[in-house]
DNA sequence: TATTGTTATACTCTATAACTATA
DNA sequence: TATAGTTATAGAGTATAACAATA
């Protein structure tokens, strides 16, 4: 790229006011902060967030729908069904299909994959609380109840 | 997928509290919620968020350089010169080469970039504050501030 | 005909390696 | 030799369309 020549002096201490001041410039650098310490903490189980995310949510719901996991992490049901599909391979998770509506899959975690949730979420509690390390107790659960309070039910 | 069948009742109501008792969960989802009504309101100035924050860092901080702008967003430099490509092909920014150091580029807006940048940071304050309309003028400031304190420096 | 979930595929975002030019 | 930025490309994440099986 051909650029014209300047002798302006460079700009030395950069001004990100505006930036820091918006909520989703915040949210989403918090976002990849914990995603990193997340990756580095779980590398072992070769679970990234939303497949803990479905995992989870599977463990404290058994029988959950296709369906309602889509509808509960907003995702497409094309990418859950990959999602799904790794769990499966993993020895995770095992899928049903109820005799009142054979459409549908019913899913629910494998000894292993109950097993799994229960060291994962060990690990993941103490990453939340040492990510923060900054906040206290209660900061961090006022911080907490202030996003569950903007999302809400809506999302 | 070849699945056993099952008379099981089905999931009622979907228990998500360990998720939602997350910082990570929810700084995710607040993101997804804010740049979903980013794009639909900034539909006609064709920039997504990442670079609008480019064209917002430059606007503010006259030659910056193609590194500054990289640690401040915690972009890779290929990825940038993406960003910086697009920008100045839309005739928002302007590139020069400082003659005391011929690799590195400074950037500036041009006249219709400090136009636009000036019309959209209008419509992300506002933006902003609407899609926190659950929380009052007083929890969103403090949201934010636990949100940097959160990431703080280091990030 | 509508619904549940799958497959195939395209598009975007992010990451890595190799290069040019200056220092 | 090291640094600033670019190019090319690979990989992950997200989205759309078309389909099979069941209701």
């Amino acid at each position: 790229m051909p650029s014209k020549l300047t002798t302006e002096p460079a700009c030395e201490n950069v001004d990100s006011s505006f930036l820091r001041s918006l909520l989703g410039y915040n949210t989403r650098r918090v976002t990849l902060k914990i995603f990193d310490i997340f990756a580095a903490r779980t590398r072992a189980y070769g679970l990234k967030p939303v497949e803990f995310s479905v995992l989870n949510l599977i463990g404290h719901n058994p029988n959950i729908s296709h369906g309602q996991l889509c509808a509960e992490l907003a995702l497409l049901p094309p990418n859950l069904t990959k999602i799904l599909q790794k769990l499966t391979k993993k020895h995770l998770i095992q899928r049903f299909r109820p005799e009142s509506d054979k459409r549908a899959v019913y899913l629910k975690l494998t000894e292993t994959g109950q097993q799994q949730l229960h060291e994962l979420e060990i690990v993941i509690t103490k990453l939340e609380r040492d990510s923060a390390s900054n906040l206290s107790d209660e900061e961090l659960e006022q911080l907490i109840q202030l996003l569950q309070k903007n999302y809400g039910k809506t999302a």
